[in-house]
DNA sequence: CACGCTGTGTAACCTAGGTCACAATAGCCT
DNA sequence: AGGCTATTGTGACCTAGGTTACACAGCGTG
């Protein structure tokens, strides 16, 4: 197991990491392999390993006040979970839920282990650091599109975002999925892909948009 | 000077900072004290220092794509900005804004010294990982408030802040200060504010709003 | 005091987006 | 084929909130 993932991890974390860490991590890590769409934390789970992502992409969702879920980021090769760790450093329960958007490999490793690099290793601390700053990132412009964003951007920047991670250009979803993704309703959805057809920059068919320009 | 700090930094970090982390702070920091409304941080200016509040509060600030200014959240006493830290880390110009909203006082310590305390103190790294934390949290009301929340409820919410940061239920703000942070129209705010006194829970003269009950 | 400035109240209007209702279509399964 | 369900297209309607425009208060200053 072990043999498998060390040059996976050389290959997407070894720009990052010295040789030792990569090792280390190799040594305290545990590979995982999710197919699309299956739960990986659940709110209120105790968490005590904080994942690595090596291919694929992670969904992470929350609950809010009025018990909706809210999709926050998305995480790809290269990153890892913020949330997670802060939960995990703070002994509390996760607050958030993570899906497999597509099929995910990651390394996980202890919570111990992060705390021990942390002082260890000045590349994990500006790793760590580094993915605040992009997580921030990431917020500030949900933020932003929230704040000034009307529907129409936030869909084109949505389908953006799908044929990024999903790295196709035909998407499979159904309006409802997006709706729901975007915290709106279907009619609304269906309305504005629509208008997004006669403009030319997609197609419809059944389950199923394909991107043609952006 | 820093004879003047101890006790103050004792009284605001005691419970968090064992003795010789707060030596270490007293040692390396330097106090501010900044009268209300003057800006503290500007965007793009270089930081090598990190603020730790004493009291009073700070408003954080963030320029958005169409060049709009985005309120991000409020620091008091006992935080830090972690927005600076990521800056600092990554050895950044600022994306943010720090402008004094009440009176504050801040220590200010040097980056450098926050790599060796992170190494050296867990009660240094617990405060650092715990201020992500809670910056998240905001972060996270902040957008779900956005996404369900009617201009109302973010009113309100938003009246409760200043009652709580101002510690003073007389407020001097004019309608146009308050649609700036919620980005919206002075007209609109005027409106729901109109609302609100005549459901009672405020009473409104010039350039006063009294808030009466939540 | 008259002038101007800032803050406030309100009316009239517009638009994006949410809601409801229903028709049309495309897969399915038996 | 016939029936069932999920998906999509659309028309009609409603509401919150944004926009424009204007009246009118206070209040300081020359």
């Amino acid at each position: 197991m072990n043999k498998d993932q060390l040059p996976l991890l050389k290959q997407e974390y070894g720009y990052l990491f010295e040789d030792e860490l990569i090792e280390d991590i190799n040594n305290n890590g545990q590979l995982y392999k999710i197919p699309e769409g299956e739960t990986i934390i659940e709110y209120g789970q105790n968490l005590r390993r904080i994942p690595l992502i090596l291919n694929g992409a992670i969904k992470i969702l929350r609950l809010d006040a009025m018990g909706d879920e809210l999709l926050i980021y998305y995480l790809e090769k290269g990153e890892t979970c913020t949330m997670t760790m802060t939960c995990c450093m703070g002994q509390k329960k996760s607050e958030i839920k993570a899906v497999a958007e597509t099929e995910v490999e990651f390394i996980s490793v202890p919570v111990e282990k992060m705390k021990d690099w942390t002082k260890k290793y000045e590349s994990w601390m500006a790793f760590v650091f580094d993915s605040y700053n992009n997580r921030f990132d990431e917020m500030m412009q949900s933020i932003d599109s929230l704040a000034f964003g009307n529907m129409h951007d936030r869909l084109v920047k949505y389908l953006k975002d799908q044929v990024m991670i999903r790295k196709t250009t035909t998407l499979d979803q159904s309006h409802q999925d997006i709706a729901y993704d975007l915290h709106t309703s279907r009619v609304v959805i269906s309305r504005l892909l629509k208008n997004l057809e006669r403009e030319g920059i997609i197609k419809l068919g059944r389950n199923k948009i394909s991107v043609l320009n952006f």
